[in-house]
DNA sequence: TAGATAATTAGATGTTTGTCTAATTATCTA
DNA sequence: TAGATAATTAGACAAACATCTAATTATCTA
């Protein structure tokens, strides 16, 4: 689960999937949510790919983003279990 | 939830979630679970206090940590939400 | 096929993080 | 009250991180 946690240890990676959560978008419209560079939003979808929380594929020009929650799953099963 | 996240982000300070949740711990006693030194532990357990999901008592010279699992509510519904 | 657009990769920089040893604080007890 | 034990705080350091600008790659279209 570290990559997952260490992806979600970020506001700008989080308001990224609650984005997400919305529709798909491609890089550039998350990017124009943002105040920070192109390039910086580039790594932190990045690091959102590596943890699986997102899916990008490409369409021509553009890549498009989409949520995937699927690997929330173990993550929300730990939480649960500690709650018990 | 920025420190919520901060502390779940290290393998660490979640394996000691993990023992908490079985049973309330001294301090040493959780050091005792780990390779690592004292004042490292120290230095989990107060990030972990400063998320709220540890609280720490003490009682005479030991210090005992248990854990807190109120502050999750937050982080699960932001997960469960995002599942949708 | 040349120029424009979308996005990533490369490389640099200041900040945060995890870890350590040494020093300090708090408590207990002989 | 002096010495021992439990735990934290202080200070240092290497590794990881978020961000930036510049360069590169991929695609589209006139």
């Amino acid at each position: 689960m570290n990559l997952i946690f260490k992806a979600l240890n970020d506001p700008t990676r989080r308001a990224i999937l609650d984005l997400l959560k919305e529709k798909d978008l491609m890089a550039g419209d998350i990017a124009d949510h943002f105040e920070i560079s192109k390039p910086s939003i580039s790594h932190h979808l990045d690091l959102l790919k590596q943890a699986e929380l997102v899916v990008a594929l490409r369409e021509g020009q553009f890549i498009k983003y989409s949520l995937n929650t699927t690997v929330m799953d173990e993550l929300l099963k730990w939480l649960i279990k500690l709650k018990e």
